[in-house]
DNA sequence: CTGAAAGCGCTTACAG
DNA sequence: CTGAAAGCGCTTACAG
């Protein structure tokens, strides 16, 4: 069915499309008398009007559309970053196109001609490995781009995350001081710059301390297996021993190990997990765990979005929010 | 920076616009010859040529582009269904627009409203209560739209589905069967059609059977709390009792009580909880679940949109999917 | 084998 | 107070 145009209110009101245009854009600018303002109003809604936001876009250059591309939106915590930057997107007036990455450049770059094609004003974007390319691409063009949770260690560009570094360091000592005598550390085998902090910041206390290190790196493809591996492997319960969880992920997956195996805690081993996640509920501790201030993160990351499609610098104004440990009953 | 056109290329490699959309577009009927086409590929290359979408849509009345709505993307439930979707929309070319209705009619509509004004060519609703208006508004301008999940009862559209009256039977017949003295089942007070079937089927081989009704009925809006109370009203220990929670939430939510009250399952209660979700491996019992078939759902979804785009018929053929009991540890 | 031209549905200076 | 006209970046019959 054809769908009725500002032309078709124009013929049948008996006026132009100029008029139309401007009273269905409620422009003050422009006085129209209210009698024709009223008719045009009154067809629209007889004929059941919508506007043609494609058109409009077109001619004004501006699609209202953002892309968000992160690495699973199945994954929890990007589907609850997806949705506090769905709402503020809504609050400007933006709708959201949102594809996953996989943690593949090809994917990735896949995504960002497909949006840029699409003529999204703006993209926010989780970066993953080997992607420099694509945002550089984006950013000779001058394409409004934010980064959220990664950032790229050699592209400049705006972007909001959380202090990696400092909140595991800051881990890293409440487990030391707590006198645990051996400390694991599961990560994963990666170069995303934000989680070499992460382990960075936590590698550095552990070798201030008298402790001997002992790190898990996990395979981001093989999650499950890894981990339970690893664990069985380095978990060595005549110690007092506490493991600390990088990612939701792999805390999932370390306490479902534990749960599995019924190794107490925090009776036999201590823990602390990433992010939050309505799973830890389940677990028969309450698992104390990091928390990012999401909707804080996507709040700044649309604000800087649309500073930058307003008026576009080329900046890489980077906003680091403070994560906090949440102690519930994990850690001994 | 302004981005380059088609006419700009055809400018550079001095042909008219027409042969750079043939060469661009590949089409094979308009032959043209390999040493133009080459330039103007060349062209395109050097600098940096991206195809505008926009006003292609504009002109072929195809945006490529389809509208995803589900009551809240950060639901793991609705997050893999996104995920299936994405991935079968990509392999037909489609871009996916997500929003989340919060099941009010009010959100529904202004989505509905958002995505037909951005030209979709089509959408995927879960829809709400009380949006029967603003979908009736769509099928009346012949707009292709298919449901997920849920459906409605007074407007006949496609959709997939899950046998959700024939699975809650089952499961009540497998504990009845299994001698329960006492059935609980955790529902929302709602008028949501689906759920109400999930409740039906459970009713009807209750009343069948010579077990008293117990139903706990859970405010969408306040579920931990009325989950936590209605469970601490009703569980009676002195009988053998099975639980059957009705979705992913009610069950994250049922579980947490249980752990935090420390009720052992299958020792104390049995389980049975709705959807796979990896918070269920977090409980000290494996959970026995109703498995839905998301990626064959999302599959089916995909395809009877694209019908309807490509060929629009006012039909309403809903497509059930049965779902399974995944028997695990939770049920004595 | 290639081009001139119309048109998709809008917006917006400009003219009157 | 209102309208004629150009133009956004494409596609696509049609003509040659």
């Amino acid at each position: 069915m054809k769908r009725a145009s500002i032309k078709d209110i124009a013929k049948i009101a008996g006026v132009s499309v100029a008029t139309v245009s401007y009273v269905l854009n409620k422009k003050e600018g422009s006085r129209i008398s209210e009698a024709t303002k009223e008719k045009i109003l009154n067809v629209a809604e007889t004929i059941n009007y919508t506007p043609n936001k494609i058109a409009k876009s077109l001619k004004t250059n501006k699609s209202k559309l953002i892309g968000l591309i992160v690495a699973d939106i199945s994954n929890d915590f990007y589907s609850n970053i997806a949705r506090s930057i769905e709402d503020e997107a809504m609050k400007f007036g933006y709708t959201l196109l949102i594809g996953s990455s996989d943690e593949t450049p090809e994917k990735f770059k896949k995504l960002t001609d497909l949006f840029s094609e699409q003529q999204v004003d703006g993209m926010i974007i989780a970066p993953v490995v080997d992607s420099d390319e694509a945002v550089l691409k984006l950013i000779k063009e001058e394409y409004p781009v934010v980064t959220i949770d990664r950032y790229l260690k050699n592209v400049n560009i705006p972007g909001v995350m959380i202090n990696n570094s400092e909140i595991s360091e800051s881990i890293c000592d409440t487990l030391i001081n707590k006198g645990f005598e051996e400390i694991i550390y599961v990560g994963y085998d990666t170069k995303l710059p934000h989680l070499l902090d992460r382990q960075e910041g936590f590698d550095k206390r552990i070798a201030a301390s008298e402790i001997p290190a002992k790190n898990i790196m996990i395979d981001l493809n093989n999650i499950t297996e890894d981990v339970y591996k690893g664990l069985e492997e380095s978990i060595d319960l005549s110690k007092k021993t506490a493991i600390y969880f990088s990612s939701n992920k792999l805390g999932i997956a370390g306490l479902t190990y534990l749960v599995k195996n019924n190794i107490k805690v925090p009776k036999d081993v201590s823990v602390i997990a990433f992010d939050e996640t309505e799973a830890y509920h389940l677990f028969p501790t309450e698992v104390s765990f990091v928390q990012q201030p999401l909707t804080e993160m996507a709040i700044e990351a649309i604000k800087l979005l649309d500073a930058q499609i307003n008026n576009y610098t080329p900046d890489g104004k980077k906003i680091t929010f403070p994560a906090k440990l949440i102690n519930k009953n994990s850690v001994k």
